[in-house]
DNA sequence: CATTATTGTTGTAAACAGCAACAAATGTCT
DNA sequence: AGACATTTGTTGCTGTTTACAACAATAATG
C-alpha cells in the first residue's frame, strides 16, 4: 500500500487569490489542450480564431491589444495558423502598413469542429464546479476585464 | 490624438471561463511580480517557501505535490533559494533518499518582508475588485481545489 | 516638409512545463 | 532472505510562453 501522507499546509497562501487563479488556470488550460488535441488547436490560437471571426477584418494591432498578447507573439502565432490554411493576411485598403485578418473557407469549417468540442471541455469545468458555481465565477471574473 | 478604435467584439469567448481566468492571472502574475521585484522573488519561489515554513521539514515530494509543481522543476527552483541562503534541504532522519526543507535564519527575515509586500499586492487587487467580489472569487476559487 | 508614432516583423533571452532517464534508497511479496 | 517494484532527488532535453529590443515601411502630426 502507497505511504499514507496528509496534505502539507498552505499557510497564508489560503489567502492569495493568484495562488487558486493558478491552479484553476492550470486545469483548464490542460483540460482545454486535451478536449481540442485532435485538432491540433491550443488556447491562444483558438481565442485568436475566434476573435477573428467575430469581427470583420481586424488588423493584428487590434486582436493582439484585445486578446493581450504581445504583437510579436502573435505574428508567429499567425504564421502557424496561415500555414495550416486557417487565416489569410489580406491586404487593409486604407492602411498599407496592416493586415486585414480573415478565416479561409477551412478555418470557418474548423473553427465549428472546434467550438464543439471547446463546448465540451466547458461542460467538463460546470461538472466539476456546479452550474451555479461556474456562472458565480465567470460573472465575478468578467468584472475584472 | 490617438486613432480612435473601438475594442473588438470576443465572440462566444465570452462564455470560456478559461479565457477570464488567464486574463486575472496575468494580471495578479504581473502585479505580484512587480510588488516583490525589490527582493527579486517570483510567485512561485514565494509559495514554496511559505509552504516550507507552514509545515515542518517537508520532503520535495511533498512540496512539490502539494502546489502541483513538477519534482524536477523544484529541484531547480531549491536550488536556486539555497544559492541565496534561503533555505537548506537538511537530512532526513527516516529516510536517506530525501531531503527536509528547512528555511535558515535569513529565510525566515526574508520571508516575513516578503509577506508584507505580498499583502500590499493583494490589497490592489482588492482596489481593483472591490472587497466582496474579492472575497466572492476566493471563496469559489478555494472550492475548486 | 520634418518629425513622431504605428504596424508588422525578426532576433534573443528568460522562465516554465513536460518527458525520459538514472542511481540510491525504500517498500513489497513470496 | 532475496527478487522485484516503487519512490526520491537529480540531470538532460524539448518545446512553449513571455518579455524586450530593434528595424523598415508606412501613416499621422506639427
Amino acid at each position: 500500500m502507497r505511504k499514507r501522507r496528509q496534505s502539507l499546509d498552505l499557510g497564508v497562501l489560503e489567502d492569495h487569490v493568484g495562488y487558486f487563479v493558478r491552479r484553476l488556470q492550470v486545469w483548464v488550460f490542460q483540460d482545454f489542450v486535451r478536449s481540442l488535441a485532435s485538432l491540433d488547436i491550443r488556447p491562444a490560437q483558438y481565442a485568436v480564431l475566434v476573435v477573428i471571426e467575430a469581427n470583420s477584418g481586424p488588423s493584428q494591432a487590434d486582436v493582439a491589444e484585445r486578446l493581450g498578447i504581445e504583437r510579436a507573439r502573435l505574428v508567429r502565432l499567425l504564421d502557424g495558423l496561415q500555414r495550416r490554411g486557417l487565416i489569410r493576411r489580406r491586404a487593409s485598403p486604407r492602411d498599407r502598413r496592416s493586415h486585414a485578418l480573415i478565416l479561409t473557407r477551412r478555418g470557418h469549417g474548423e473553427l465549428k469542429r472546434m467550438k464543439l468540442l471547446a463546448a465540451a471541455h466547458e461542460a467538463n469545468l460546470t461538472r466539476r464546479l456546479g452550474p451555479e458555481e461556474r456562472a458565480s465565477i465567470l460573472a465575478s471574473l468578467r468584472k475584472f476585464t
